[in-house]
RNA sequence: GGGUCCGUAGCUCAGUCCGGUAGAGCAAGCGGCUCUUAACCGCUUGGUCCAGGGUUCGAAUCCCUGCGGGCCCGCCA
């Protein structure tokens, strides 16, 4: 009974605190890092111990392996693992007793003693003190197989981290990832900005926004789904090269590619328009397919690295969804067609579903399950891009570009409509076409009049990162990537 | 939202088809062993079989409902 396993180890805190000892210390004074101490000892020989210098390491142990009057146990830090040597011999019957038989596998503790070698030459430290620095009260869970349920491992990701080396290398590899991505846009000059979580229009994509209730201004307030209406108010206050790296939240179903709580990039880039942004898409993936090659080596990142070797593919997606679907001039068909070919191939359509969302489920449909390397689908129909340029040559399109790889979109990019009454015109289109404003999207007065003061021509970009991590880390889920992923109330 | 599979000890899993006293390994406790690498050997403890209802003399097992999760499909840029 869990109950059991937990008196056992309270008692054990409790006989350790009777002998004088803090239950919870403040701190652990010049500890050493294990891989340090694991070098030290590699360098003597078998059964050798280095004498010359004490070491004081702390972290977390693994498992007890009591072997008459020794006791070896793996203990971990964020640099690596080491084996701690407790030898009766040299710390006293007395002492290694006490002190061995008050801990337990998953426990922090402090340990100082010298480095040293086993018998079978395994790097150690061989102890000559110990401090409980947290009892673990709950057993980890069983050494070699960890925790397999998914459930249980998002639930308790803290516990899946220190369960697993791979978890935790996964994690610190998204954050390398995402640093290297802040450094590369810095050196281009890019300024990181933060804007507004909660507002009173989410809009800059269609999606259902979550609802708030501010308190202070007496109003209800919704979470963004989009980084890019305020962002775009800063090119029009000046600002030439901007990004965002921020959570943006859609009340949408969660699957193996959407989460409703996502990481979203979004740069914009004043005078430059779509065909700039798409040489950046490939030099920043080139790059960050690179990084993942030096944080993984191996023979998934190599093949990566070579996907995301530049130029990328490109398609137009016209031409694209004509050859796969097999219907000449599909673009121009009436809208009830439209509907009714989408309806054919399973999407959810109604009478007042406008036409760039049937394309986009006809393209979903026929085109993008065949995109697996990385390509580029540009020049969409005007429809389905509300905040995108007008196309200069080609009529009924904007200037739009996405990256899909392995059948999922990874980048969207445009030229950015900068011309106020088209904008305002594209929003009450938006609005009328399908009158719910939760999954369309919405008109925001405040950035139409802010277009109006006059915004630079330019090149905008917005990456899904949670997906990109996905690809780059090797991924099946985006659970795998997100610390922790929302889950239902048991 | 639809389909499908799963939920048994702290952890990993048998047992369910074909109803009959709740099982193993790890962890834990006791004992043994002075160099282990998932240490080993002996003994022991540990259960809301996801929850509720039904069928039955008897349900972990069969049926229904609910909850949680995985996968596939649908939906959402």
């Amino acid at each position: 009974m869990e109950n059991d396993l937990v008196r056992q180890r309270r008692r054990k805190l409790e006989e350790w605190a009777s002998q004088g000892h803090p239950r919870y210390p403040y701190a652990y004074a010049d500890r050493t890092p294990v891989s340090r101490v694991r070098e030290a000892a590699a360098r003597l020989e078998p059964q050798g111990v280095d004498r010359s210098r004490h070491f004081r390491v702390a972290g977390r142990l693994s498992l007890l392996r009591r072997v008459g009057r020794n006791t070896f146990a793996p203990l971990r830090d964020a640099s690596g693992v080491i084996q701690i040597h407790f030898q009766s011999e040299s710390m006293g019957t007395e002492d290694y007793d006490r002190i061995t038989g008050l801990l337990d596998g998953g426990d922090i503790v402090g340990v100082e003693g010298f480095a040293s070698r086993s018998r079978t030459g395994e790097p150690s430290l061989l102890a000559s003190s110990l401090e409980l620095l947290s009892k673990a009260l709950l057993p980890p869970p069983e050494k070699w197989h960890g925790i397999k349920d998914p459930e249980v491992r998002m639930r308790k990701r803290h516990v899946d981290l220190f369960t697993s080396e791979e978890a935790l290398q996964r994690f610190a590899a998204r954050s390398a990832l995402t640093q290297a991505l802040r450094m590369e846009l810095a050196r281009r000059e890019f300024l990181e900005v933060e804007t507004p979580v909660l507002g009173r229009v989410a809009s800059g994509a269609a999606a259902r926004p979550f609802l708030s209730r501010y308190h202070y201004l007496d109003e209800d307030f919704r979470l963004r789904i989009s980084l890019e209406l305020p962002l775009k108010r800063l090119l029009v206050g000046g600002f030439e090269r901007v990004f965002e790296i921020g959570k943006v939240f859609r009340n949408e179903d969660m699957d193996s590619m959407h989460s409703p709580e996502f990481t979203l990039l979004e740069l914009y880039w004043a005078y430059v328009d779509y065909e700039d942004v798409r040489k950046l898409v490939e030099d920043l993936l080139h790059h960050l397919s690179i990084r993942a090659q030096e944080i993984l080596p191996g023979e998934r990142t190599d093949t990566l690295v070579q996907s995301f070797t530049p130029p990328f593919r490109q398609v137009d997606f016209g031409e694209a969804l004509e050859r796969e679907s097999g219907i000449p001039g599909i673009l121009d068909l009436p809208v009830e067609e439209l509907r009714a070919l989408a309806r054919k191939y399973g999407a959810r359509i109604t009478d007042t579903t406008p036409a760039g969302t049937c394309l986009d489920k006809l393209f979903g449909h026929f085109v993008e399950p065949k995109l697996m390397e990385p390509t580029f689908v540009y020049d969409h129909p005007a429809s389905t891009t509300p905040l995108a340029k007008a196309h200069r040559s080609k009529p009924g399109r904007v200037e739009r570009h996405e990256l899909y790889y392995r059948g999922m979109e990874l980048t969207n990019a445009y030229s950015e409509l900068n011309d106020p009454e088209d904008q305002e015109q594209r929003f009450r289109t938006q609005a009328e076409a399908q009158g719910n404003e939760d999954t369309t999207y919405a008109y925001d007065a405040d950035f139409v009049e802010a277009l109006r003061y006059g915004m630079p021509p330019a090149g905008g970009l917005g990456i899904g990162l949670d997906r990109l991590w996905m690809i780059l880390l090797g991924s099946e889920s985006i659970k795998d990537v997100i610390l922790f992923p929302p889950t239902r109330s048991k």
